[in-house]
DNA sequence: AGTTCCATGTAACCCGTTACATGATTAC
DNA sequence: GTAATCATGTAACGGGTTACATGGAACT
């Protein structure tokens, strides 16, 4: 659904081949909202073309050809229809991490392990935040109102997590606390459980 | 990929049927990291038990049949070994508002629509940070220390989101301002290219 | 001469979602 | 009796990712 839309998005800013997009997309803000491959471009752009969205131009730039394509009367309007349009509720994002830490309880893992789980994410987090810093840096990059906006957005959850992250780790650096409230005793059931199948099979 | 294991880890909770995990998923903090529907549930589940990570029970409640799942001692050792492998950075979460952000300078759209947009956006976080003080209010749910961790990670991260969306707004309430850097005078570029294209078409 | 980069595309595959199909039980 | 809930599945479809294929230009 939405890559359709990134394209034509994308072509907004600047006419472009479907090489370029690619790198555009991987650029600044951008690269946090979407993942373009060159198989989702090339067939969205002919599907594209055929609609009559965009048009393209037949470009030789320093002995390379390439396609440039640009919106058509009919792109821009879809484009202006899509923006008015009021954005979904974005799904559930799963995140490998939360995942793991709300499971980690029941299997009895090590705490460090984890701990050391919360730091890897830190430091790419860190990462990140440095890359768009020095992307909003260069004397090259676009930013308008609208994108220096959601620049904020995304600075503000990566600092939001990496602050959680600091009073994680220093939380599970700390003696394991019992379940806050556990009615139906499922840690204690959990730990059984576990103990009768694992100790089932040596035994057999 | 992530599914199969949402499996195992809501088994590692509580043993249940397909039915009751897809229940399970959209309480809590699950819902916030996963979709589940019973398309994928059932052929994995399947699947997982050929593979002998699971069995199943024939269990025949207030006349109801239903298979119960339970986590064979591969299957707790599949978990706690996922559990220690080091979780992917998340991939780039697709969000509409923040991609038709992005684009809003580019379509010459109205700022109000924007705003309500943001506004929109504001009011279903808001109602998704009650759901969760009303669970967590629940005598009844499960949350232990990792789980509590992870629902304030969730609970940090849509406190920033709203935030955020205040100072968006009061910013677009007031006068548009020209991109902050423009090299290349996109900007410029833009307008003419899409009045271009919108031109040329009324005049053929 | 060989590797990297620019540039465009196709085809197979995986995976998840949607829709469909079924049937029993409980609530109104 | 009829609607809603519990309960389990299958099949088709769609969409994106991965891998593959190609070719010229530029750099080393």
């Amino acid at each position: 659904m939405s890559i359709e839309h990134t394209i034509l998005g994308i072509i907004s800013l600047v006419p472009c081949s479907g090489y370029d997009m690619k790198a555009e997309a991987e650029r600044g803000s951008l690269s946090m909202l979407s993942a373009l491959g060159f198989g989702s471009i090339y067939p969205r752009l002919k599907q594209l073309e055929e609609e009559g969205l965009v048009e393209t131009q037949q470009v030789e730039t320093e002995g390379r050809r390439k396609k440039i394509y640009e919106l058509t009367a009919d792109g821009w309007r879809e484009l202006a229809r899509w923006l008015e349009e009021p954005p979904g509720y974005p799904l559930p994002s799963r995140d490998d991490l939360l995942m793991k830490m709300l499971f980690w309880g029941t299997a009895g893992a090590d705490r460090t392990a984890l701990i050391e789980h919360l730091r890897a994410r830190r430091d790419e987090s860190l990462e990140v935040l440095d890359y768009l810093a020095e992307w909003q840096a260069n004397e090259t990059a676009f930013i308008d109102e609208y994108g220096l906006l959601v620049l904020t957005y995304i600075k503000t959850r990566l600092e939001a997590e990496i602050s959680w992250i600091a009073l994680a780790t220093a939380q599970l650096e700390g003696p394991p606390e019992l379940p806050l409230r556990d009615k139906q005793w499922l840690a204690v059931l959990q730990k059984a459980r576990r103990s009768k199948a694992l100790d089932q099979e040596t035994h057999s």
